[in-house]
DNA sequence: CAAGTTACCTGACGGC
DNA sequence: TGCCGTCAGGTAACTT
């Protein structure tokens, strides 16, 4: 489900109602996420602490504590956090539940069960970098996201464009909807090597990235079929889309019908009019 | 070493 | 009605 704007979305939502709270006590499903859930350390080292921030890097939320430990939750595709009362019942695939100082809990339902939630003591936190984001690169409004750095790490490859955007370390964030819209607003085929590109149509891409990213923040995010913010409200981005899931529809900008194909196992689609 | 494939898990949907 | 294959917003661990 939730790519950079959506965690970021979800980010901003749980700040205000985070920042400053206590967990008292936690709840949990028993069912092991990407990896098992750490019950036992989160009982230790998050309950009765007092939370001091709640950031976002790449597609992680990141819950800092006073003790300077450190939550980090991955929503992975079906991932999702919202504040309910504790009277609500609890929905199916809710995996952990936070109960909160304030009277309300901060629920985590993962159907798929792709994510994660880990607990970083003070020591680990200060090497964040070096353990838990070795594989994560550059954050896309990043100043060291930049032509000059896409142009040097792709000239000796071949792999399609779209591929190499939606890898981590390249960049952070961008998966596989935003990496469709991207390409259509930089008017870049998907399927283009990435050796092929010249510094100014990285520039350029770079800007469509930014602002694709920006405008479906801006807009709460994208709801394909059940995306929802900490408030469970849905996003609209998808109204936007210009290719994704268009698939033998007509171009919005130029009318030729918009391709599907797929591209290292995901569904890549184009416009072969607007996309050299 | 880069690039492609598989695996993790549940559910929705279309075809028969 | 149900069974089967396919697909889905992510990513790490494989294989080639």
């Amino acid at each position: 489900m939730p790519e950079l704007p959506e965690v970021e979305v979800i980010c901003r939502g749980l700040r205000p109602h985070l920042v400053d709270r206590v967990v008292t006590g936690i709840l949990a499903s028993g069912k092991a996420l990407r990896e098992p859930v750490p019950l036992d350390r989160l009982q230790r080292e998050l309950v009765n602490r007092l939370i001091m921030s709640v950031t976002r890097r790449a597609k992680f939320l990141q819950v800092g504590l006073d003790s300077g430990a450190m939550l980090i939750i991955h929503l992975g595709m079906t991932g999702n956090l919202g504040f309910f009362t504790p009277a609500t019942e609890p929905a199916k695939h809710d995996h952990i539940r936070l109960i909160l100082d304030n009277g309300l809990e901060l629920r985590y339902n993962d159907t798929r069960r792709f994510g994660s939630i880990r607990i970083l003591s003070p020591a680990e936190v200060s090497r964040l970098e070096e353990t838990v984001y070795t594989t994560t690169g550059p954050e896309p409004f990043g100043e060291d996201f930049s032509a000059g750095y896409l142009f040097r790490l792709a000239k000796s490859r071949e792999v399609a464009v779209k591929s190499f955007i939606m890898t981590n370390q390249v960049v952070a964030g961008v998966g596989n909807i935003y990496a469709n819209e991207s390409l259509f607003r930089a008017g870049i085929r998907p399927d283009r090597k990435v050796r092929s590109l010249s510094q100014k149509e990285w520039a350029k891409l770079i800007v469509a990235i930014r602002e694709v990213l920006t405008h479906a923040i801006e807009c709460g995010g994208s709801t394909i079929s059940d995306f929802v913010n900490a408030g469970q409200e849905k996003g609209y981005f998808q109204i936007n889309f210009k290719v994704y899931g268009k698939g033998g529809m007509a171009c919005t900008a130029c009318g030729a019908v918009i391709a599907k194909k797929n591209i290292g196992g995901r569904a890549s689609y184009c416009c072969p009019k607007c996309q050299k």
